[in-house]
DNA sequence: TTTTTGCTCATACTTTAGGGTGATTTTAAT
DNA sequence: ATTAAAATCACCCTAAAGTATGAGCAAAAA
């Protein structure tokens, strides 16, 4: 308890014993030179300059540091790969849910076949879904419908 | 609220708690061992006072705060447009200049015949670079090559 | 200089894609 | 209940895509 008391009061406590120190060592150089001119105006203003070092001291180690809080923004270039779906193009060219379908698989790289096999129907449903699919999107090839769709937001 | 004030300050009030304690002291210590003007004494002790509060204003008003720079960081979601070419992964397909050039018209959805006319060459040529596109990707149909040419950033 | 690589083209053949037409069934809307 | 759209499937035919093989030529690399 006592030891803490030291700790944590030394600042003030090592303040306290400089000081006295300071001032009996400055009694007695007075004492022993006294024969100084201006001996006053000397000492207060030695007094001052110290205390006033001693203040930013205090100041310095006593008081907790102010601390001034800059938030920065840093603008981070993300790719927007969040898919939005076109809702309003799909409405206006009338693809139906399973061209849309059709079209993504075939964005996908499946061949009519293949798709026909996912999707449980047969290749030659596959290809009227993918003919009326070309005619809604104005093209001819597969591989045109899926660049247009692609630009169009209509699939990933 | 003077709790508070108590809390905040309380290094300053020890520390002249404190000087108090010391000045008394040394008065007394003064009147039992010096013989000294003492006038010059509460004077002393007024100018450590005032030059201490001195320094610690000084200290206090012109340390500069530390600042603490918090960088938040901001997503802007950005069409990827900027196309950058995977080169690594070209050198390491081994796609020649012209079999990735016929890759990229393939991806506009030009016909065989179409990019034969664009690059002034026999549809036969365009056939030959088509396949071996296929073959370095590991893949079977243009629309897969496409797909995975995108995916590898080889073309845009 | 020789070799390799890239680009070109051809022929023959197979597979896949696409167009046209028509029909049935399911689902949704009027 | 009726109508309309969507989804399914078939057949025929043509066009395009893709495979395989061989070959000529020019530029770059060994």
């Amino acid at each position: 308890m006592t030891l803490n008391f030291w700790l944590r009061n030394r600042s003030v406590i090592l303040y306290g014993v400089s000081l006295a120190v300071l001032l009996l060592l400055m009694k007695w150089l007075e004492w022993r030179f006294i024969i100084v001119d201006h001996a006053f105006e000397l000492y207060a203003g030695a007094l001052a300059i110290i205390f006033t070092l001693l203040g930013i001291w205090l100041a310095v180690k006593l008081t907790k540091p102010k601390t001034t809080t800059i938030i920065v923004e840093k603008e981070i270039f993300v790719k927007n790969d969040a898919f939005i779906l076109n809702t309003n193009e799909l409405t206006r060219l009338g693809l139906s849910k399973r061209e849309l379908e059709v079209l993504q698989l075939m964005a996908e790289g499946l061949s009519n076949h293949q798709i026909a096999e996912r999707l449980f129907v047969s290749l030659n449903t596959i290809k009227t879904h993918s003919s009326k699919v070309f005619e809604k999107l104005e093209v001819e090839r597969r591989t045109q419908a899926i660049d247009k769709a692609k630009k169009l937001n209509l699939i990933q």
